[in-house]
DNA sequence: ACCGATTCGCGAATCGGTTCGACCGACAAT
DNA sequence: ATTGTCGGTCGAACCGATTCGCGAATCGGT
């Protein structure tokens, strides 16, 4: 069932019916209703390949996930979902390419055999092939994450760096001198993942500013491994009665190992950190910490793209998030038992 | 950068370049290496939509998921990642469309817009719309999970009739009189989701059979829902002994839950049912239960509708999964205490 | 030196849309 | 009556690949 067809049942030109259909010429009344019955009772919809064919665009943008070998975090498919979502409400559709590595053949099919209009990259390292690779194809695109040079692309990003200080601030103002953080993986961290350093910068500098003892861990991102950073944390460093964390997968096990070790929060330990509000929510007590607004996040990562599609060569735009802490229940007083010092 | 300009380069015709990388004819290995190389360093790769218009295909698969507004359960996210995995193996791509209700727009533009080769329809309902809409268009298609009329279409599902009475059975032969079914979310049953449909048939029938007395109570698909629905089940049917469950987004709420209320597992109650490995494993102590082998299902069902896609007409395939029940720590003799009966 | 057979390459048609230029009739202005 | 404008329609070119039919060049065999 093609456009001719149509053409052929309402008995017009094939030009008349796209007009017909795109509204792009006047097309007679009388004409367009006839156009309009043949396709409803033939239940035609314009071949998309064609269409882009001639178009030179798809109605479709490419979203590259991290690979899924690793699983995806609650809030990394937050991202997922508000994305596929908002691009849904503009009618564009969405390409998935797990790829992380440099030269991943569902990346490039992505990006150089021009299935798709613009891309949205998720976990971006501060340095990152994926990135220069966009460049150089002159696709459009914006980072969830920027890189170490970040003023060249659009972005949106949450202020790790900023809102992790300001946990480790207000601990230090609740009277805690010993403070953790725990960090997203070892693995991540190291292949130079953004929210990572940004974090362990930003409490490095308010650790030192307020003359704090910190120490950071890494920590892979699902239950389990919180619960076993956690008991570690507790045999090595006793002395520490907060953290303040970015990986909110570890919170369930984190929440599991405070019960065995007898401990309240707040009474005994004080927690904080950057996690998905589902997450700070269900904790308990309900967390204190800076909300991710995971679905904004994708929402205006979409629009960012679709600017950028529109108006291409607009100069880039970028969006740093740094939502309120809430103050919620899992932060209090340093315990005296516990302390060290005077 | 189109084939026409590779030709150029190259000195030769455009259909030389075609069967140069299609391999479809001869090409001369002192011409094909020239290709070659300028292919190489234009950087050139063919324009999908050209493809697909001539060849009739789209090298992409649809792939069908309950709508974004809901949380997609970690089952689901496991589906789909081993999904978008399996077609990356294959080099197919993946478009996404959310969309549960009857006309959905992106579902509708993937159905008829011919975007894609063939569809994978999540969270298949008994009676679905979008079953008879792929029908009707003579595409493709295969489900996770299967209609009330499973013949006439490709699926793969998992039978969890015939696993969860196999866990009453199991929590009858230690002495569990009364057992609660822990099932999906009520809005899911009510709109006639099979594996809600199909659990409650089989627990009934174990029920039945054994002589039990059994208590079935729907629950959202989140934490918060299954502790709430624990207290109440706790607070109308102090008799109840043991749970069986479908629902894995319910446990971490259940366990915190029977945590609250002192209990302690399989001392004091018993828990077992339908989920997602990692589900199982992270539950203390370890659920006996049967591993849902998502990763499997996504594969499985690729590979499903990669036949159907090579072979139209081939007779529909079904694979009905009914994984081991893994024996575990969570489930143990019934507690003399608790029993109503002699 | 001539004859198939084989190898290699080219030109043109095709897929299903969109869009540009041209045409035609009706109607207003001069 | 002539010219100009405009709404409505059509034919043809085009997007970038694949593929079929055809012909030129080469080669071995006699």
């Amino acid at each position: 069932m093609d456009i001719g067809e149509i053409a052929r049942r309402a008995g017009v030109s094939r030009s008349t019916v796209s007009y017909a259909l795109s509204g792009k010429r006047a097309v007679s009344e009388s004409t367009r209703r006839r156009i309009e019955k043949v396709i409803a009772e033939a239940g035609y919809r314009p071949n998309a390949a064609a269409r882009a064919l001639k178009e030179g665009r798809t109605r479709t943008l490419g979203l590259v996930i991290p690979p899924a070998s690793q699983r995806l975090t609650d809030m990394q498919l937050d991202f997922v979902a508000s994305v596929v979502e908002a691009a849904a409400q503009i009618d564009l559709d969405v390409l998935l390419s797990p790829s992380g590595g440099d030269h991943d053949r569902s990346f490039e099919r992505l990006v150089t055999g021009r299935r798709v209009d613009g891309v949205i990259v998720m976990e971006i390292r501060l340095e990152d092939a994926r990135v220069e690779r966009l460049r150089q194809t002159a696709l459009p695109f914006v980072g969830i994450g920027r890189t170490a040079d970040p003023d060249s692309m659009s972005w949106i990003d949450v202020d790790y760096g900023n809102l992790i200080t300001r946990c480790v601030d207000h601990l230090a103002d609740l009277g805690h001198t010993h403070i953790a953080l725990i960090n997203r993986s070892e693995e991540l961290v190291a292949s130079g993942y953004g929210p990572g350093h940004r974090a362990l910068a930003g409490f490095l500098e308010a650790v030192e500013r307020r003359n704090l003892t910190g120490v950071d861990v890494c920590c892979a991102d699902d239950r389990v491994a919180g619960e076993a950073r956690f008991d570690e944390l507790r045999a090595r460093h006793p002395e520490v009665t907060a953290i303040a964390t970015i990986n909110e997968a570890a919170l369930p096990g984190i929440e599991r190992a405070l019960a065995r070790h007898g401990m309240t929060v707040p009474r005994d330990f004080s927690i904080t950190g950057v996690v998905a509000q589902h997450w700070a929510e269900y904790f308990r007590p309900p967390l204190t910490a800076a909300d991710v607004p995971a679905h904004e996040i994708g929402a205006r990562a979409v629009e960012l793209l679709q600017e950028q599609i529109a108006t291409p060569g607009t100069p880039p735009r970028h969006i740093l998030l740094a939502p309120p802490i809430a103050l919620r229940s899992s932060t209090g007083p340093a315990p005296r038992m516990t302390r060290h010092d005077g």
